[in-house]
Formats: C-alpha cells, sequence, structure tokens
DNA sequence: CCATTCTATAGCACCCAGTGCCATAATTCA
DNA sequence: TGAATTATGGCACTGGGTGCTATAGAATGG
C-alpha cells in the first residue's frame, strides 16, 4: 500500500476505519493512531516557497493575506523572511500549497 | 442565485471567472473583487463551540491539535476561554467547522 | 482487582508571531 | 498626468502560542 492518499481517498477510507472501530473491529487507540499517522506532513516554508506560493494563485499579497484571514503586513513579512509562519498559519500554508487556494476559500 | 456554495462549485466559478479574466473579458479590479467577496465568513468562535467542533469530529484535543499542527495545551486554553483563537487560527478552526476535519488533512 | 495508559485541566515563565499604523516608491490603469 | 494598487519598510506593542510539569479522572488491559 502507497504512503500517499489523496484528500478524499483518505477521507474515505477513514470512513471506512470509523465503521471498523464501531462495529468493534479495531480499538480505540488503533483508531487514533490511524488518524495521526496519515496528516500530510508540515514542513518549515522557506520566504521565496511563500512568495512562489502565492503567485502561483495569481493573488497580490492583500487577496493572500484575505484568505488566510491575517494582515497584508504580515504576509510581506514572511515573504522577506522578516517573520516566520508557526503552526496553524504554517498549516494554511501547507493547504494551499498542496491544495490551492480554493481549498481554504 | 443564492448566496451560499460548496467549495467545490465555487472553485469551478472562479476558474470560470479567471478564463473569462484571461480573455479579456473581465478587468482585474473586478476579479479582485470578486476574490475578496466570495470567502466564507470569519466570525469569533466561543469556547464552547470550539469544543463543539471537536467532539463532532470525535478526536481528542490532542488529535485535534496535531490536525491544526498547534500544541494541546493551546487547544485546551481554546477551549476554556483562557486564550481566543486569532488569524490563521481561527481561519483554520472555520474550515473545520463548514467542511470537516478531512478538509484540513 | 490493580496497574497502566490516555485524557483533560491547570499554572507559569517566556518570547516571538502578528497587529496597527504610517511612510515611501514602483507599478498599473484611466 | 493623475489616481489607485502594490509592495517594502520601520517601529512600538500585546497577547497568542510554546514548553514544561503536575494533577485527577476515565478508559484500557493483564
Amino acid at each position: 500500500m502507497s504512503k500517499k492518499y489523496r484528500s478524499d481517498a483518505m477521507a474515505a477510507i477513514h470512513e471506512t476505519m470509523a465503521a471498523l472501530h464501531d462495529a468493534g473491529a479495531i480499538d480505540k487507540q488503533t483508531m487514533r493512531r490511524f488518524d495521526e499517522a496519515c496528516l500530510t506532513p508540515i514542513r518549515p516554508l522557506k520566504p521565496k516557497e511563500i512568495k512562489a506560493i502565492r503567485e502561483r494563485e495569481q493573488v497580490s499579497q492583500s487577496v493572500f493575506a484575505t484568505y488566510l484571514n491575517v494582515t497584508p503586513s504580515l504576509v510581506s513579512k514572511w515573504e522577506r523572511g522578516e517573520k516566520k509562519p508557526s503552526g496553524a498559519s504554517l498549516k494554511l500554508l501547507s493547504l494551499v500549497e498542496k491544495n490551492g487556494l480554493a481549498a481554504v476559500a
């Protein structure tokens, strides 16, 4: 079995796993570990990578910021390396990188 | 025309709009305003609402935190009202509320 | 039955991400 | 040329988020 799943396929598999769990076929711990295991990996993004993502989506810093619910000022700082996106911000950026801006609309 | 769009329908419409723009049928400014207009609105989430979202998804604080790329400690604080989720965090929580955990996997 | 693990709450110190505002310059469009 | 958008930059501030540790209760397992 491959290690990569498209998000819709992952969702389907998850539902199957949940059904198995409800039926008592697998225990909670296995279920929990399954959940944690099949998330898209998060890696730190370099300033240029962030800018590349935004330009691929053809939007200005301002529009990009609106999508992520942050300030345009912050987007500029991400792209220049003045600030580094953290936890939730990094997760959002990763989502956009993988699935496009529409995925967070 | 209704005001609500499912995210896939939104994406399709956006592509159409982009194509119209490329063809010169609409100008950049209209395109920009369209982009900003059709985002899912972000409203502040109350502690109980955050807990309700997590429990609807049937996951522990720890697993929930992993999905959002934050610490379990922070999820606990959100749910007890000790900290209020902001910009990117609030956006992520709103996404989960609307589209489920699978949408941010 | 007890032992163990997972769960959630809690407190505390720390710090940097993110905000807000404003000024500047380059670019685009009428 | 003038108006509007875009991006960079600085600077002060604050609270969101981390990291660690401890506790108690619930669920699991031998």
